[in-house]
Parts: structure tokens; C-alpha cells; sequence
DNA sequence: GTCTATACCCGGATAGAC
DNA sequence: GTCTATCCGGGTATAGAC
């Protein structure tokens, strides 16, 4: 089908992503790691940013399938969460960074990614985008080496999961 | 002194920054300002990654300043904490979306910034990394415009004293 | 559907004249 | 201490031949 080779642009991508960050993404690295010139992949993707969403649309479907796989509890999930991303740091970043291109993703998928969470806080939206963001900010730090060198993440991770349980 | 076309282009790098964001401050850009040629430039400042150090600085040491100056309870702090980042969001995204060059900080800068957070958090380092990252988070994906359209920030930071509180 | 060539940007940084 | 000229690299994307 015509859409095989966006298939395999997107997953070249991604490796080339997953492996060395954004700034490794580039269409001339994605058509020669499908052995063409970058031209050539214009004609079967339209641009990079059509690449981009494809990415952030498998991050959000991924995560959430993390965090729908769990037992549900905050603790777990919060574990769910913080392996993901750490397994999948560029990924991850570009799905959080940058505003959703909702327009331009699959429908329902923003809230499928956020149900088992908001499930979590029995429904209680600010309080889950509070917990949210109590996970993204440790996972975000994380990632980005920002914590001091002799910080206890484990033990930081505890304590956010002890503040939203209490 | 000699330092004052290094403490000129640094005032100018922060205006491009917070006027335009990242991609806007180039050693080009900041030597038009200051009415010579990018070369000119290399001069007086040795290289780009210098005026970044002197830019995290001052970020930490003004939102330091700024959450030394409030009652001290969670709630106010996080109010100071949110009032300016969201103030300063190019300079609080390059202060905490990559690694501190902590070799190249002044003494304590870090430790004086973590201060009033750690103090309302009674000394429990976990417990006041964790609140940060709560803090964080929020600050990060606001300014990110990464929540959805129709989330209430303020009902979302409540819920997040509210989970540091009890 | 591939190619080469190219257009158009951008960046950091250096050499060497003055 | 300023300049011009230049080096190096990068990027997205298009035109037009084949």
C-alpha cells in the first residue's frame, strides 16, 4: 500500500531518535537510512512535522498502554510511568515538551493516555493533572540530569507517591 | 572594567531570550545589538556557552530571591514559584531543561535556591525534591501549553498544595 | 520514483588586515 | 578592538532531468 514507506520513515525516525536525540532527525538521515536522497522521501512524505505527529501519536499510545497494563494504584503506576519514559527519553520529551497537535491525532487518544491516572484520583481532573505533573516534573528532571548528582530518586519518587496517597 | 561588555552582552543575550525565546539568541544577533560584528564579539566573550552560564545564574539566584521573599508556607511558595517562572519562561526552561554547569556556578547558588523549599518541607530533602518536581511539572507543562485547552491551572495547583499539605 | 543541483535559510567560530 | 572574508557545519524543501 502507499503507505508502507511513511511506515518505514517514521520507524527510522524513530530509531534515529531513540538513539541519538533530536537533533539526529533529520530527513536527509532518515532517506539515507532508507537508501535514498532526501529529496526522494518528499515524494512519499510531505514533510517532517507529518513525521513528528506519527512519533507522538506511538509515545502516547505506548505510555498508555504502560500505564493501562498496571495494577492501578498510584504507586504502581507511578512506577509504570517513570519506566516508560526512562526507557524512551526522546520520545518522551517530544510528546511533552510542544503542545499536542490534537488536530492531527488519533481521536480519544489524549484521554485514553490520562484514564488510568484520572481512574487513579477517582475522577478528581485537578488532582490528576496534579499527579501528572508531580510525575512528569520528577521524570523530566530525570531526564534531563537536573537533580544534584547525589539526589535519591527512588526516595523522591516515594515521597510524591506518600503526598498524593495521604 | 573589562567585564562590562561581557556584563553588556549577557543583559542582551537575556532580552533576545525572553522577547523571542532560544533560537533567537545567536552570537550574530547579540553582537548587532551591541552595534558590532559577530566576530567583534569573540573578543570580549570567549565563546556562546559562557553567556548561558551567566543567563542559568542569574535565573537561579532571581527565582532564589524571589522564593526567599514570601511567607515561606507551600502555598505562597508555590505562588512565587509559578508567578516567576510564568514571567520568565525562556529563562526558567533554559535554567531547568538541561544539566546545571554547577562547575562553572557560583558557590551555594544551587543550595540557596533549594533553600525555602527544603525549610517548608521541614528539612526532608526527599519530600522537597519531590514538591519541586510537583512545582516543576506544572510550570513546565503550562508553559509548554501541553495540558488541554480546557484545564483549570489554578484547580490543579490547589490540588497540588493541597497533596503537599496533608 | 529516483537522482543531481540548488535555493534558501541558519548557526559557531577563526584568520588576518587594519 | 574592529572589520571583511571565510571556514566549517547544519537544516527543510523544491526544480527539473531521467
Amino acid at each position: 500500500m502507499a503507505e508502507d514507506r511513511v511506515t518505514q520513515a517514521v520507524a527510522v525516525a524513530r530509531e534515529l531518535l531513540e538513539a541519538d536525540g533530536p537533533d539526529a532527525v533529520s530527513m536527509r538521515a532518515i532517506a539515507d537510512r532508507m537508501g535514498m536522497r532526501a529529496p526522494s522521501l518528499y515524494k512519499h512524505v510531505p514533510d517532517k512535522a507529518t513525521l513528528e505527529v506519527h512519533l507522538i501519536a506511538a509515545a502516547l499510545a505506548e505510555l498508555g498502554q504502560a500505564l493501562r497494563t498496571d495494577r492501578g494504584d498510584l504507586t504502581s503506576l507511578a512506577g509504570a510511568y517513570r519506566a516508560w519514559a526512562t526507557a524512551h527519553p526522546h520520545l518522551y520529551t517530544l510528546a511533552t515538551a510542544q503542545p499536542l497537535p490534537r488536530d492531527r491525532l488519533p481521536e480519544g487518544l489524549e484521554d485514553e493516555a490520562a484514564a488510568p491516572l484520572l481512574a487513579a484520583c477517582g475522577g478528581d481532573q485537578d488532582r490528576a493533572r496534579a499527579a501528572w505533573a508531580g510525575a512528569h516534573g520528577l521524570v523530566s528532571l530525570e531526564l534531563a540530569d537536573r537533580f544534584p548528582p547525589d539526589a535519591d530518586l527512588d526516595a523522591a519518587w516515594g515521597a510524591f507517591v506518600a503526598a498524593f496517597s495521604g
